[in-house]
DNA sequence: CGTGGCGTTGAGGTCTTTCAACGAGAGTGG
DNA sequence: CCACTCTCGTTGAAAGACCTCAACGCCACG
């Protein structure tokens, strides 16, 4: 029997648990990832559960690859993990950052149709494919939640399409730390964790490394930004900041 | 009260016809795009005929711009139909064509996310907002169409990502031609219609139209394709073409 | 027959990439 | 505790891919 979490990559080390209980998955859902629990639905909770496998996935680990048959859905409730397609000579398009409470692995399709690796220590509930699926067929509302989830992912893809095809560096990278800071939960001022890589962010953003750490030095020496350490940025000037990222 | 189909838009004639019975929206989907027809599911056909009415629109014309309330959700029957995003300094990102059995306008928000325009003179049938949801609430096969239809949009949106943030020009346009062959229903050395413009194509493919016109010529010089008018190509050897798309 | 939109082609410019070197920090092993 | 190494990030200089600007041809339309 497959497990998701030990698929490969060098370092960390991927380990599945047992099935849990309501009161460990809710406390999660309640505790850091509101929406995951709404995505649920009330009534569909308990029977939820009883299908759950916790992941944890040290960074840097690979949840699945692309092609790998699409055996199971999952939820993030803690960490980052982003979420990336590469072409045959290796160049790789992170096509999104998952954050607490964002579902994974939507494929309706027989193999997942993308990579997915933990940027940081992440905790995922694992839902077994086809008994999520029959799960679905009970809940509408729980389908409904997904529909939901489905089209506002579309809405985000199409936002960065527009900033793939048609945004300069510049705007790319003040786009990236404004959705950025817009989906921390911390107030104006603080620091905002910048959790990736700047390799992460390029491969993102369709830019080269260097590209990146230039845009982020011009955005500090300009007063825009502040840079307190390289996982880290707080906003300045937050107009000349939106007015960087051609919103 | 407001009706889609004159929004705007130089040139053409927007028109909005009185809703139809069973057999012309059943006519049009079983010969014109069956897809539809599977979407609509069985025992929903009926009452969502009660609800549809037809939308005629001429090419340029526009159907709803982003930020528009979305009271309406649409199924292209015939023609092209362009959906986009822009900036406010002008410029344009084209994030999708559609063709005959295409959805649009699934936004689980209060308004469009993206503006949609005909390319060609089109045919859709539209459904009001809040009737189809209610509609999807007695019927759960059609909100699992819709979620697997959204699903495989979110695909060709990452993939188009990956195109647009680490594909050449000459490999955006392989690709796209490529794409466009694949949709085609005809056999594999018939003529492929091109029916929008070099300026969509470049706003598809995050390039300029003299960008795109000139990877047209090479791909023709070289003898990968052929471009008997500015509307039609004809794929000449697969496999360079293949190989120039980077798959 | 003039007009305007669209597409093609050429020449030059620019933004981003490529190539390269260097510094900082973490982990390792003596 | 201190080299040593490796990865990551930054910075500079040169190269290149695509864009911008411009001119021209074609075709539909009035």
């Amino acid at each position: 029997m497959r497990t998701a979490g030990n698929t490969g990559g060098p370092g960390g080390e991927g380990a599945s648990f047992a099935p849990v209980r309501c009161g460990v998955l809710c406390e999660d859902c309640r505790v850091r990832a509101v929406a995951v629990c709404r995505a649920m639905g009330g009534p569909a909770l308990d029977e939820l559960e009883a299908i759950t496998t916790r992941i944890r996935l040290a960074a840097g680990r690979t949840l699945f690859d692309e092609g790998d048959p699409a055996d199971g859905l999952f939820t993030l409730t803690e960490g980052v993990v982003k979420i990336f397609k590469m072409l045959a000579d290796g160049r790789r398009q992170i096509t999104g950052f998952l954050l607490p409470g964002d579902f994974l692995g939507l494929a309706f399709f027989r193999s997942y149709a993308y990579s997915a690796e933990a940027v940081t220590d992440a905790l995922l509930c694992r839902f077994p494919r086809d008994r999520f699926m029959a799960l679905l067929e009970r809940h509408p509302a729980l389908e409904k939640e997904l529909l939901s989830r489905a089209s506002s992912e579309l809405a985000a893809a199409q936002e960065q399409m527009l900033l793939l095809g048609r945004k300069s560096a510049k705007e790319r990278v003040a786009s990236f730390l404004l959705a950025l800071a817009r989906r921390h939960p911390g107030a104006g001022a603080a620091p905002v964790p910048l959790p990736m890589s700047r390799y992460d962010i390029a491969d993102y953003l369709g830019l080269t490394i260097e590209t990146v750490s230039r845009e982020l030095q011009a955005a500090r020496a300009s007063g825009v930004i502040d840079l307190p350490d390289r996982h880290h940025f707080r906003v300045v000037d937050r107009q000349r900041l939106l007015a960087a990222a051609a919103l």
